[in-house]
DNA sequence: CTACGAGTTAGAGCGCACTCTAAGTCAAGC
DNA sequence: GCTTGACTTAGAGTGCGCTCTAACTCGTAG
């Protein structure tokens, strides 16, 4: 598949592709006889895994060590397993963070919805 | 309290408190003789808050609106419950694709303890 | 044959949210 | 009286993660 399809499938811009396998995120892909990247359908769980570590809010330079990792082959699993155990704790803080801001939220909403129903019904002591 | 303490205390820096009166997320503070600006502690509530939104991801311009009608007082109560119950929207859908993210992880952290014991204890059938 | 659309590269530009610099003011301690 | 350190301002600079531009090359349709 060329870059444009990819784009589609992945839902990256093919700019972001070719920015992704300029910095080595993604590998040098194979070019055709036109010198056109042609992608394996493979790519795509990389990418779609690429996708989780960037929602989980992991930057570029860690996601790229991974990728580094990944590609000197298995002899680097402890290594990539431990970098994952290290975001997934980062990922657990985030969640129960965001937990506790909507706790937040909902208290101010209520109060919001509260003085707006003292309006409505005018019923002050 | 003066800038400094302030940023101590908040966990911002006096850059970015200074930054934040000059774009509009924090009132104009009241100056004393020397034209330094002094605080009202009151002011940690409304930064705590901030720091909220700013954590469960609203672009600052999206507080500045917040903001905005805050300062223009009750009567924008309903515009910024709303506002608030948009973002809580988000919010919820955040934990949502984190917590999915997670067991991705998990799967993967699995995977490589799996292959670890594998070649540790060499039980290949 | 030519026009078009999709691809190529190197490198410039952008939006966000700060973060820092330079040059100056001020109050307190030696 | 002088130094020190915390403050002031306007405005420049930074790092991140893209996003776009310019100039070019291809393969295909009319």
């Amino acid at each position: 598949m060329k870059i444009g399809e990819l784009a589609q499938r992945s839902g990256l811009s093919a700019y972001t592709i070719r920015y992704y396998e300029r910095i080595g995120l993604l590998p040098y892909a194979d070019r055709d006889a036109s010198r056109q990247r042609d992608y394996d359908a493979s790519i795509l769980t990389w990418i779609a895994f690429l996708g989780r570590l960037k929602a989980t809010g992991m930057p570029i330079q860690e996601m790229l060590r991974y990728a580094m990792l990944r590609q000197q082959g298995p002899q680097t699993n402890a290594e990539r397993m431990a970098l994952l155990k290290a975001h997934r704790q980062g990922v657990a803080a985030q969640i129960a963070e965001l937990q506790a801001s909507l706790l937040v939220l909902d208290t101010k909403i209520a109060g919001y919805a509260d003085a707006e129903k003292r309006i409505e019904t005018d019923d002050e002591p």
